[in-house]
DNA sequence: TCGATTAACTAAACACTGTTCAAATAGAAG
DNA sequence: CTTCTATTTGAACAGTGTTTAGTTAATCGA
């Protein structure tokens, strides 16, 4: 309002959000929708933080005083994109009803659902080189927490009792089989045998038989072992 | 030796093999090199196109013209590293001797301790965003082979006949689960549980053992599946 | 209500990056 | 020796993340 004298700077109009005076609290928020936003369309690769900037309507210095630098900001997303996966794991959980081998197959149709429908935020949860605060931790923890609840059900351990060795290996697989097919799947390396239905043909007709088959073949372990294992600790 | 009399060009000596003359034929090589030691100390996230020219002690401007730009050098770094991959697994499948289940199992440890071993090749070869040539396509594809004769082996399965769909399930769950394993691994997921070995004992004391367990759970089913799915199709 | 303080943000600069293009140069072929 | 083609250069462009000093907005104390 007050700029009609001056030259127009070349930016084209900010956000609405942005237009009248500061951000104030929100710009954090709308940095981290607007990555969000762009992981969605361009993916990791095509994250840039100036370009988040631009979108909130901001300079491209303004999200290091919220996040420190753009790996900072990437952070807080994955943290929020942990939460999202739990939130999926849990919902799985519930469609399997008492079933713990069909809560089970739910929990890994959810956790695969979640990488193919946000490979971009799924790519960033997992990177290599991410480096992990205390909430980012704490956020993955308990998705992987809602995993351990489903394998505990499974073999019938209660909380408070340590899994055996056995358990845990059922543990580490299912969360590895899981992951690798959704990494496999978002690499195109699946491309081959993917079925016309597209995503959900692929989660129902390719990955939830073989969590069945992968995960029946658990069970009767399972059973087997709870009455052999009373009491063995190895 | 000529430009005495010219102010020198501000870059110190490029290295020796660039010294006298072109690369000839060798810069593609050079190139490739350079680019799988950059990988190896600064990892996929730490990669430059100008890094590479320069360690390669050339211009900015050459790679293109042996690759095109610098997705199709790291395309062509990734076809390699398949390659290198398909012979971790074979090699795994060779310490297994006789043992179907132990070939297996080694062809597992191989295909982790390559991802372990190399990580920013890995990361590479798995990127959800690569785009396949031929000869990628190819050596990806020859890696996977030896997964599946491993497989084949396993169900006394002939190179001709095509696998039952339960076969197919133990296929991809088994890939699925040494890849996962080796993503996480990697994304640190599994630090917490990490033994004082390192590397080694995560191979050893951790990923042997789980995929024993998962295999031992295919097999017997295997056996009964042979004799029992003689002509079932569905 | 006014002034000072603090938090939020900007503008400009720096050192990078990948890619393009005209020009130059090396090696090979005639 | 001349011509030709494959390589490579140099310079430029547009883009990136980050830092710095400075400016503006909101808040708080008197």
């Amino acid at each position: 309002m007050e700029s009609f004298v001056l030259p127009m700077p070349k930016k084209s109009f900010p956000p609405a959000a942005a237009r009248d005076g500061y951000h104030h609290g929100a710009l954090r928020k709308a940095l981290i929708d607007a990555s969000e936003a762009l992981l969605a369309e361009r993916g990791l690769e095509g994250f840039s933080l100036r370009e988040v900037a631009r979108r909130s309507g901001v300079s491209p210095a303004a999200p290091a005083h919220h996040f420190g630098d753009a790996a900072g900001l990437l952070r807080v997303v994955a943290t929020l994109a942990f939460e999202g996966l739990t939130v999926a794991l849990e919902a799985g959980n519930a469609r399997g009803k008492g079933d713990p081998v069909a809560r089970l197959r739910e929990q890994g149709v959810g956790y695969v659902g979640f990488a193919l429908g946000y490979p971009g935020r799924f790519g960033l949860m997992f990177r290599p080189d991410i480096e992990k605060d205390d909430a980012l931790e704490r956020s993955s923890l308990a998705t992987f927490a809602v995993l351990e609840w489903g394998v505990r059900d499974l073999y019938g351990v209660s909380a408070s009792k340590p899994l055996t060795p056995t358990q845990w290996n059922a543990l580490l697989s299912l969360w590895s089989v899981v992951h690798g097919f959704a990494q496999l799947a978002l690499a195109g390396n699946f491309d081959r045998f993917e079925l016309a239905g597209g995503r959900e043909a692929l989660l129902r007709q390719v990955l939830a038989p073989m969590l069945d088959q992968h995960l029946a073949a658990l069970k009767p372990a399972a059973t087997r072992g709870r009455s052999r294992t009373k009491g063995v600790r190895a």
